[in-house]
DNA sequence: ATTAGTCTTCAACACTCGTTGAAATATATT
DNA sequence: AATATATTTCAACGAGTGTTGAAGACTAAT
């Protein structure tokens, strides 16, 4: 575990990352990655054992990150609140806003990463099982709060408005540049500072208008 | 202009949309698809010309359908009141409602479209140029609409209340089973009754409460 | 300074990729 | 029936794929 070879780690995992986010598992060679990542070829062996397990090392290595954001806002709303119940905006906040200011607080370092999540959110083939992997205990976990919130919620309207959710949020991260096409330079599908000023209102009124009876 | 060419033509086209929706334009292989199309290899390159161009093809095929049908809803709305204002409601309902509809009546000729539609929206590389081309038309018309039904509406609230339609909607289209893991089986990721049910008062609700002064 | 173990380079493996030209066949027109 | 055109097959092209084994260079510990 010598420092220089951790750091060709960091360096491959980083080139992997960008072009993974960019062009998608598929679309990226191992070549490639090596070559901007400035190593030879069979590193990314070594280090790694396959080009797959390349892919899972780059999304396991920052998901912590993002989990432990999430779930100490949401504690900080809970402990915010003593008796009193916390409400559906600030739970949903809690839950997309860490990673808006995340993304906005250091574009650089987090955009790939973000966008490479809204791809496999909407990947039929890995969608289900990596998201499941990855965020599932979280979202289990916000979805309690979100249920106490909204006592007479019906379950099936619970899920469903967390599906949209989902999408909304993972589009953000895509940062596709669709919204500065649609209103000709008006708006930035990068602008998270836009997006966070906006998201949890709009979620937290779907949530309610479904589950509030 | 034979009439065995044009199904040959479609078989192609056929395969190609099933294997694109299920692992996106580079991991799929022109092989792979003439021998699901079950034809020789070549032919792809004789009915297109390369293998982007199959995929325009894929994409072109379908989405005038799509638009036709959601302008023609939209139509009826505005027809339906005489001088008073349509809902917001209603507007989204017209947006998103027909591709529900068409989903859930002919899942097995729609599915892999839309799944396609859902990748390519998330894609940083592809959807803001694909997605801009094939639906900004439509989409304005609606935003159009929306305008009058919100009267005082901030112009990017509205931009940005579009995009998060846009996310929730799409990652609908792609299936991915997510919903089945995280309802423990209550939820299903296809079920687009479900998804009609909800989604256009979850939207609008959204929508007046970013819009709405 | 020598050894042991980690890290890196080099060259290659067997295979698959998108694409094409020419030959063979089927269809349409006269 | 004969000709012209549209469609399909076959075989191959050069380039690039993921992956590996063996040899070299570096680092840490004796």
């Amino acid at each position: 575990m010598a420092r220089k070879a951790e750091e060709t780690r960091e360096r491959i995992l980083d080139a992997a990352e960008a072009l993974f986010a960019k062009r998608g598992f598929d679309g990226v060679t191992v070549r490639q990655i090596m070559s901007e990542a400035g190593a030879d070829v069979a590193l990314a062996y070594y280090h790694f054992k396959s080009k797959r397990d390349l892919f899972d090392a780059v999304l396991l290595r920052r998901v912590g990150t993002l989990n432990d954001l999430r779930l100490k806002a949401l504690e900080q709303v809970e402990q915010r609140h003593g008796d009193d119940q916390a409400s559906v905006e600030e739970i949903i906040a809690a839950f997309t806003e860490p990673l808006l200011q995340i993304l906005e607080d250091d574009p650089d370092e987090w955009r790939d990463y973000m966008a490479l999540i809204a791809q496999i959110n909407n990947s039929p083939e890995w969608g289900g099982e990596l998201m499941t992997r990855y965020f599932d205990p979280l979202v289990s976990r916000f979805l309690d709060a979100l249920r106490k919130a909204l006592p007479d919620c019906d379950e099936e309207d619970l899920f469903w408005s967390y599906h949209f959710l989902s999408g909304a949020l993972t589009l953000t991260f895509a940062e596709t540049g669709r919204l500065d096409n649609l209103s000709d330079g008006l708006c930035h599908s990068s602008d998270m500072q836009a997006a966070k000023a906006r998201m949890s209102r709009f979620i937290a009124a779907g949530f309610m208008a479904l589950c509030e009876k």
